[in-house]
DNA sequence: TGAGATAATGAGAATCGTTATCAATATGGC
DNA sequence: GCCATATTGATAACGATTCTCATTATCTCA
């Protein structure tokens, strides 16, 4: 076995992300990142951001706002839709979540923290989301922009199809379709 | 030098549609397969659609919709914008236009008439839209995603950077920043 | 050529996700 | 607790796109 302070803090894949995370853990350091990532900039905590931060990881995998409003409201149905959105801008800002927008015109958020850069697989049937790391992608990706005299600064890689479970006849939605 | 039909025949790469595409031809071909496709099922042809087709195509690169209602209102001011959108469906639909969604949020058509699949640069400081094909980038991505069990039905690899001119300071837009 | 059937159009209302406005409220340092 | 000010909630506004529906154009066939 390894030793357990390298496992607990080098960058874990997707998959093993998508295993481990239950959400409390990883909850509370997005919570005291924040907390620090406010004071910095002499800004105040809220009673609604730390319940917005708690469901968002509770939820886990890639969240649409809208459910996410959903489940706030479901602990305090006082919550606007306005704080939800600013909330979830604040964290991306501050590395705690990451903003993606596949095909379906409506931003998700999935947590940040201690993940390594991925791209995703969509399926069309199902709408579920599989990760997946390529660098030999990425490797090419910025051998190709070079040619073309560009510098890469982000990129937006999906991949649509049907996946396994679908092409044999299931209809499976543990993600809503994208 | 290489037989004439061969040439005018086979798919052309995207730098060779930019050097050599000046819309009017490409205009009279799109009419007619737009002519034929309406044809084939019961529909009509319209005045408003061929002025639609023939802006599309003069205007060249890739088109956003309220660019192409403003260049077809200065020829017929009378085209409502519903009908640009209802005609860039149809133009989708038939295979003469590709709907391109960049990170901006609004809808860009481009023409496919005789075009081969390939991806996207985009520039991040002046706007500029640079068109690649990488079949390594291709098969990879069949690889990566027959791994997770999937089968790829359609993709979008899109590279945000700064363009050589960016980067040495110069701000020209040809195409506007989306 | 003209009537009838129906597809297409134009104008504007409606939709959707998101952001802006602004008065009311909460927070944090003193 | 007080004050300055950051945050909130309700709702209006927004931009892109689609829908509605009454009017108009196109096509077919006599
Ligand atoms: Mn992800
Ligand atoms: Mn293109
Ligand atoms: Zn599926
Ligand atoms: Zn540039």
């Amino acid at each position: 076995m390894r030793i357990v302070i390298n496992m607990a803090t080098r960058r874990r894949t997707p998959q093993e992300e998508e295993r481990t995370s239950d959400g409390k853990v990883e909850a509370q350091a997005a919570l005291s990142r924040l907390g620090s990532w406010l004071e910095e900039r002499g800004l105040k905590h809220s009673r609604q951001r730390d319940v917005i931060v708690e469901t968002f990881y509770g939820m886990g995998g890639h969240v649409p706002v809208d459910g996410l409003v959903a489940r706030v409201r479901s602990l305090d149905a006082r919550v606007s839709v306005a704080t939800v959105y600013r909330t979830m801008k604040l964290l991306a800002e501050c590395g705690i979540a990451v903003p993606r927008r596949f095909d379906d015109g409506q931003t998700r958020y999935e947590p940040a923290t201690g993940r390594s850069h991925h791209d995703h697989l969509i399926c069309t049937g199902c709408g579920r989301i599989v990760e997946f790391e390529n660098e030999k992608i990425e490797e090419l990706q910025n051998r190709v922009a070079r040619s073309h005299g560009f510098e890469v600064e982000s990129h937006k890689l999906e991949l649509y199809g049907r996946c396994d479970r679908c092409r044999r006849g299931e209809a499976g939605s543990r993600e809503a379709r994208p």
